[in-house]
DNA sequence: TCTGGGGTCCTAGGACCC
DNA sequence: TCTGGGGTCCTAGGACCC
């Protein structure tokens, strides 16, 4: 049977989270940064309009915000993330199924429900007033079709943030007004290859043969012509998949030269990547560590910075994880050079429910267990880094930049709003 | 001088997404 | 001088097995 599949995606989510506990921010170009104030992440419309870049370095569009007095955000993701779940809730106030797709996108699936746009308009409306987060909702027979859908509710007032294609007509007429690298799943590597074949709007794309895309673009590509033209290739997910790995990374505010400054940085990131292991119930077979000096930060060889762990048995311990990924980046570290940045992905996760130990392994799991549990409590009840590892506590040399925070509005007793 | 074929699993790299 | 972080999937190639 044909899907009725909505998409709901906030309005420049990190710049309406701002606006949302400091009115006076509105109709005033924001912009916030990356991680170690690097990169231009989120721009309000006022900001877009005076011409900065997604992605822009900071240093580079300093000109244009100094000139233009554009405020300046360092991220504050216990803030997005509070946001995005009061957003996600109201949303379950209206639907059942819903697919929560990324930070500030739900798919929803709309297929029984008799009036699907007049929905969409209730919880546009409920959305904006419970939670102060404008949103707009695209709709369309497949998940790619509603994110096109939902680029024409953002461009044009008229539809007041709601647009369906529905009826063939409308399909087309969206997607030949549309530039085939804006469509879901066209990055800019295949927009070039669909460019040098003359393959310019999203309708072109929807016309080529199966086999000419199969053979160019890969099975990716034909998934998406295929969901153009209305067949649904991409399942909508309800109850979405266990995660496959954990990565926690950071580029360092400085250049780190001593061997403690990078154990020390590591050892922070392992811990956040177990807390993470321990919240989703699962257990990591290995870990890749790596380390990046100056050269491979701006763009040189990584030769060489790479290193795979294999735990002795899966775990989800702070302490065996930190030791085995330390001795790791000890074993790449050379004594001279100026690092940038440091990290470790987690692999081979599985369910801790489902763990049985094996005759050899003699660890005291029981007791290991009730040691972490007793620091998760401590660092939820009275906040993160209330209790840590030695290893993690130093000069803290490698952290990151964070200039221009805003306050944790809604997490943080200290900085509740007050009103005047 | 001559040297198979088919299958699986793993990994690295590249593409994409937000 | 200063350029983020966290995910997914696909493909090709190597190792290994019979």
């Amino acid at each position: 049977m044909e899907k009725i599949i909505a998409l709901l995606d906030c309005n420049n989510f990190y710049a309406s989270c701002e606006r949302a506990f400091n009115p006076a921010l509105n109709g005033k170009p924001i912009v916030i940064l990356s991680n170690n104030d690097g990169c231009i992440i989120a721009r309000s419309n006022e900001a877009k309009a005076l011409g900065i870049p997604m992605g822009e370095p900071y240093f580079k569009a300093k000109h244009i915000i100094e000139n233009n007095n554009v405020k300046v955000f360092s991220s504050n993701y216990t803030l997005y993330g509070d946001m995005s779940a009061r957003v996600m809730a109201t949303l379950a106030e209206f639907v059942k199924d819903i697919e929560i797709y990324s930070i500030d996108e739900a798919f929803i699936d709309l297929t029984n429900y008799p009036e699907p746009e007049k929905l969409a308009n209730t919880i546009r409306q409920s959305v904006g007033k419970w939670t102060g987060i404008p949103v707009s909702i695209g709709i369309g027979q497949t998940k790619t079709l509603a994110k096109a859908a939902n680029r024409v509710a953002k461009k044009y007032k008229s539809y007041n943030g709601v647009f369906r294609i529905d009826a063939e007509e409308r399909r087309q007429k969206a997607l030949k007004s549309m530039h085939v690298g804006d469509v879901w799943g066209i990055g800019r590597q295949i927009n070039k290859k669909l460019a040098s074949c003359n393959i310019n709007t999203a309708y072109d794309l929807s016309i080529q043969p199966d086999n000419w895309i199969k053979s160019n673009l890969t099975i990716c590509g034909l998934r998406t012509a295929q969901e153009l033209r209305g067949n649904a290739c991409i399942e909508f997910e309800e109850t979405p998949e266990a995660r496959k790995s954990i990565v926690v990374s950071r580029s360092f505010g400085g250049t780190v030269f001593e061997h403690q400054g990078i154990k020390e940085a590591l050892s922070n990131f392992a811990e956040r990547a177990a807390v993470k292991l321990r919240g989703d119930g699962l257990l990591a077979k290995r870990a890749q560590v790596f380390l990046y000096h100056e050269l491979v930060a701006r763009g040189g060889s990584n030769h060489n910075s790479t290193i795979t762990v294999e735990f002795d048995y899966p775990t989800d311990s702070t302490c065996e994880i930190i030791k085995a990924t330390s001795a790791a980046i000890s074993s790449m570290f050379v004594a001279g050079m100026g690092y940038k940045k440091c990290g470790l992905v987690l692999l081979g996760l599985i369910n801790k429910a489902g763990f049985t130990k094996d005759l050899f392994d003699n660890r005291n799991l029981h007791k290991q267990d009730s040691v972490m549990q007793a620091m998760d409590y401590l660092n939820n009840s009275m906040g993160s880094g209330t209790i840590m590892l030695a290893s993690s506590k130093g000069k803290g040399g490698w952290v990151a930049k964070k200039d221009n925070k805003s306050f944790c509005y809604t997490t943080r007793w200290d900085e509740l709003p007050v009103v005047h």
